[in-house]
DNA sequence: GCCTACATATAGCCAGCCTACATGTAGGCT
DNA sequence: AGCCTACATGTAGGCTGGCTATATGTAGGC
């Protein structure tokens, strides 16, 4: 998958991952592998800033812990973030749906 | 709309504008803005830029036309164009269907 | 001792879309 | 004439954010 597509949309794939539980920055990009069928390859360099920019933002918040003697930053939804998943989600669907369109509209002229 | 989700998609957008019919630079913004029913307003220093980088890579080829005293570069699709619209077509199915994936599963987490 | 998996983090690169500006014609309005 | 809007193309430079490369450290298998 092109690199660029990504764009504009690591914030509501890291969201809508961390809805359903709190996750860790690794977990999380296993769980995006496993959720896309192997097709999402997100690199470390990637995901951390990512995570670290929206909870800074407040749409994730953060706790250490410690399993099996290594550090986890664990994060999770914060109520804003539940909000903007939501309307990430929305855009999602008007982006799909505007680009589709003119994809498709490969018709004879209307009219 | 938020520019950076077009990134990626600028060459699929403006090659399937083409795949009817040659345009002018001009004349593929306003087909743009038309086929997403508004949504779209690409800035003539997007289109201007891609559509020599699309020529210059072999799938557009162009010719200088004047109508009505106006000097216009018409594009149209090579065969390489219209062999990358193709491309470009099923890379969005392909994209759409891993994003849009991951932000539906949202369920309960699978056996 | 070495390697792989696990786990986090940052500096700097780079692609490509956008802003802002430059240039010019045609036609309407005053 | 002067001004404005629509039409029409083009470039320089900026910005943003995902990626590469690298650093650091633990746990466990061979």
């Amino acid at each position: 998958m092109n690199p660029d597509v990504l764009r504009g949309h690591m914030d509501a794939l890291l969201l809508s991952v961390l809805e359903r539980e709190p996750l860790h920055g690794y977990a999380i990009i296993e769980a995006l592998q496993e959720r896309s069928g192997g097709a999402l390859n997100v690199p470390t360099g990637t995901v951390y800033p990512a995570l670290r920019r929206l909870e800074r933002i407040g749409y994730l918040a953060s706790e250490w812990a410690t399993v099996g003697g290594r550090k986890r930053r664990t994060y999770r939804l914060t109520d804003a973030g539940r909000k903007q998943l939501e309307g990430e989600r929305s855009a999602w669907r008007e982006f799909t749906n505007v680009i589709g369109g003119v994809l498709r509209a490969n018709a004879v002229a209307p009219g």
